[in-house]
Order: C-alpha cells, then structure tokens, then sequence
DNA sequence: TAAGATTTGTTCGTATGTATC
DNA sequence: GGATACATACGAACAAATCTT
C-alpha cells in the first residue's frame, strides 16, 4: 500500500499566511503523522513500523530528521528500536513505570507537599481498598502479611522508623499492583511512589510515636483480614481510618522538593 | 579530529562481562546527563542550556546525536528551543495539557471504560469540592454558574443531550482548573479529558432521561451555593450524590477505547 | 526596509556497531 | 567466521528563523 503523504512536506502551497503558523518542525510533524498512522491502522504493541530507509522514502526527508522523529516517539515509550537483522521501530505500550516518570516530571518544579498527597492518597486508597475485597489470591494475602511482618517490632531510632516507613509505602504500593489494570491502581501506585521521592527533614523534634505506630500496624492487620474475607464496606473504613492517621504521622514532618528528574 | 571519540562510548575497561549491559544509546546517555545536570545546578524554568556547538565540545559527540538528546527531553516537556540569537535551548516546566497527553498515551492499550473512569472520580470530586469551599472568587462562581445555563433546558434529542453532557463535563474540568495547583486538581482534570475522548456508543435503545439530567442539574446548582457559603462538607456531600448520579446516567453506555494517541 | 549576525533546523554521504543466519 | 540487514554515529555544508542595527 503506497502511502503518498509525501509531497505534504515541503508545504509547497503556503502562500497565503491567513493562518497562524504552529510552526511545528519537520521531526514533530513526521511523529504525528506516524502517532496517527498507528491509530488508524489498530496496530497493537510489537507491531513493526516501516525501517529507516522506507521512512525516509515514504516522508522524502533525511535521515537525521526522521531519526529524530523516533526519539520523539521514543521519549514518550511509544516506540522501541532494536539493532540487526529482523531489527527495526515496533510499537511500544507505555509501561507503568516510565508513565509514572513521566508524571513525576510534571510535579518536579510543583513543590509537592506531603499534605497534597495524602489529600489524594486519603480519597483514593479507601476505594482501592473495598474494589479489591475478595479478590486476592491466597499467596497475595500472604505477601501482604510478609509485608507487615518487617515493621512488627516498634522502631527504636529515628532511621529505624524511617526506613519501616518505606516499608509501610511499599504496603500499600503492592496493593496498588493488585490494581494496576485500574486507573486507581496507577494513581495509588504513582503517589506511593513520589511520596518515597520526597526527602523528608524536619523530623528532628518529634520522637517516634509508638502508640500512632502500632494502631497503624494493626490496621493493616486487620485490613488483610477484610480483604480474605470479602468484605469491601469494612475493608473501605478500616483504610480511612489508616489513611486519617498516617496523615497525622506525617503533620509534622516538612519538608517538600522532589530530589530529581525520574529517568526512567 | 579523527575518529577517536568512539572508544569512549564502551568504557575502555570493559574487560569482565560482570555486569549486565543497560545498553543505552549515546542520545540517552546525553539526555540523562543533562537531566541530572540540570537538577544539580538546580535549573529553574527558562534557565538557559549550552548551545549545540557547545554540547558537542562538552560531551565530544556529533550535531546528530545531541540533536536526538535534545528531542528526547524535548518529548517529554523538559526543554524548549528556539532559532535565532538568543535562542537556544531552554529548561521547561511540563505543561499541564502535555502531562494529561504522556498519561493519555500509558491508557490508550488498556482498554478504559467509563466505569474505570468513575470509579476514581466519585473518589475524588467530592474531595475537590469541599477543598474549593469558600476559595472561589465571585468571578469564578458566576462562570461556573454561566456554564449550568447552558443545559438548562432539557434536552429534545440524543445528539442535544450528548452535547450538553460534554459541557456538564466542562463544569468538572473548570473545578478541576480552580485547583489546578494541586496533585487533586490535575488527576480530576485528567480524568474529565479521557472522559471526553472515549467514545460512547451503544446509546440507542436509552431515551434521554430527564428526570436524572434536572437532577444533576440541580446538584451543581446548589453545589455552586455551597461553594460560595464556604461550606465543605455541603459541597462534599453534594459533589458525592452528583456522582453517584451521573455514575447510574453513565451505566447503559457502553463504550470504551480511546480513539487516538493525543497529540500535545 | 534591509542587511548582517547568531543559533537552531535539515540534508547528504560515509563509516561503524550489532544481531541474525 | 562470513554475509546480511538493520540501527547508530560522524562531519561538513546549507537552510531557515529571529534578533539587532
């Protein structure tokens, strides 16, 4: 099928300038018409794309420009490239874990709060929490508990309690995998994960709270038991209550600055 | 200069195969530098980065290459270009509409359905509206108010209806818009665009139901009261009930799929 | 308006690296 | 190991955009 959309590129007929130029250059026009071309076709993650020198053939542009084009499409896990024969561009699904870079590039100059998460994290882990209410796997339970098992004695130091608190995150991260063909499953899994990003200072003055700690612990105890025994309004309340106090946990803890630029 | 730039790429002591190779191609090398680079000097948006003649003395690698490093950061947000004296490329702060794009992309394989959709949204539009409680200028009241008339009158046909649903959608995004600073406000505005780009069929057999649109109707109208009255936990309950109806107005629609790569 | 300077944008030819057979 | 097919990389020249004078 010989796709002639070629001569549309010197833009041979822009004589009139009655219209704003968007003035997209020649690599952004080349990856949206590829963008397109894969829309209209239905093609599906693996397919191949046309190689280099086809490219070049079918858009009469240089090789630079069409390579460029590539990256373009690159960036955003679009595409993907491989080198040697059998070689070439294939469609590529955006993994969850360049989406969620992506994503953090956005929030990068935002100052994040941890408040601003947990308003979030507060709305959304409930509902995670009561979707997925019998309908975990035995083994899946058991790794939640593993999970929680790491944090059962109370910290003594300041790291200590630190680094159980990454733990705690990573609790609640799995339950967003448990979710991630969901919409609410990635955004779980995304705030998890900038939450972890944030450095967090200011802690200095305040001593681990033993009491707060283990109420939190005991949720997600009995959060594991909602969950095997099909329960979804209990599993919701027991998550908000956990959610409610975590956020106190972190009342006194600043600090902000997401500490880089996510590769990927 | 000859040829000898090219040894550098590999790492000359490269002897043991210990490690696995990520493999990653000189573009990337480059972008990742600057990325991290930028995060070091601690860049702020508009801050200039080296010219191109520049970047090839800095990093000894051809026009080429750091051309394609540049379209990879420039993918995802992180730089502008510009021609002419004092152009240059520059540090961007990614847009809001360009991170719903990249987010739009991760979705566009997964097969999202409305109910996707709302599942998320009755979680965190009532959030928005009691955060939005008495933080709203009487300007922004009377524009929400001015998008409500234009669904006043019920509609006569599905073609009328389903455009007054896209501007009842409009009424979310403009909330969303209000908070836009916060993680909240970008994720609502997220899910009303996707929402406007899934293409719902399988209306037929339903006949617009009017009963449920004067509700809804009137849900944003006394939502609008409680936002000026500075009441949150009205507008909550408000916003939650809206959702749950617009949910149940959803239910007979079908559709799902995403019907293209967005753009920019 | 026009010319000149500056910086990115684009092309072409050639050479190198890599994976498959 | 050699042949093949593909992306990757280099370098020099030219084009276009945009600011200054």
């Amino acid at each position: 099928m010989r796709r002639d959309a070629t001569e549309k590129a010197k833009g041979a007929v822009s004589s009139g300038k009655t219209q704003t130029k968007p003035k997209r250059s020649r690599p952004f026009q080349v990856a949206d018409e590829i963008k397109s071309w894969v829309v209209e076709q239905g093609l599906q993650p693996g397919a191949r794309l046309p190689s280099e020198p086809e490219m070049i053939e079918r858009f009469q542009m240089s090789k630079g420009t069409i390579r460029e084009a590539m990256r373009l499409l690159q960036a955003q896990g679009l595409i993907a490239t491989k080198t040697g024969p059998g070689g070439g561009s294939f469609v590529g699904e955006v993994t969850t874990d360049r989406a969620h870079a992506l994503l953090a590039n956005f929030f990068y100059f935002k100052n994040v709060s941890i408040d601003d998460i947990y308003q979030v994290r507060v709305a959304l882990e409930p509902e995670n929490a009561a979707s997925l209410a019998g309908q975990l796997s035995a083994a899946k339970l058991q790794e939640l508990r593993a999970i929680v098992a790491r944090y059962e004695r109370p910290a003594d130091s300041v790291e200590e309690e630190r680094a159980q608190h990454i733990d705690s995150l990573l609790f609640h991260a799995k339950l967003a995998e448990y979710a991630e063909k969901s919409i609410l499953g990635f955004m779980i899994g995304f705030l998890a994960e900038i939450q972890n990003e944030l450095t967090v200072y200011k802690r200095l003055y305040s001593k681990p709270n033993h009491e707060l700690w283990r109420e939190g612990r005991d949720h997600q105890i009995a959060l594991i038991d909602a969950l095997r025994e099909d329960d979804p309004d209990r599993a919701r309340r027991i998550m908000q209550q956990h959610m409610e106090l975590a956020r106190r946990l972190m009342e006194d803890q600043e600090a902000v600055v997401m500490k880089r630029f996510i590769a990927e």
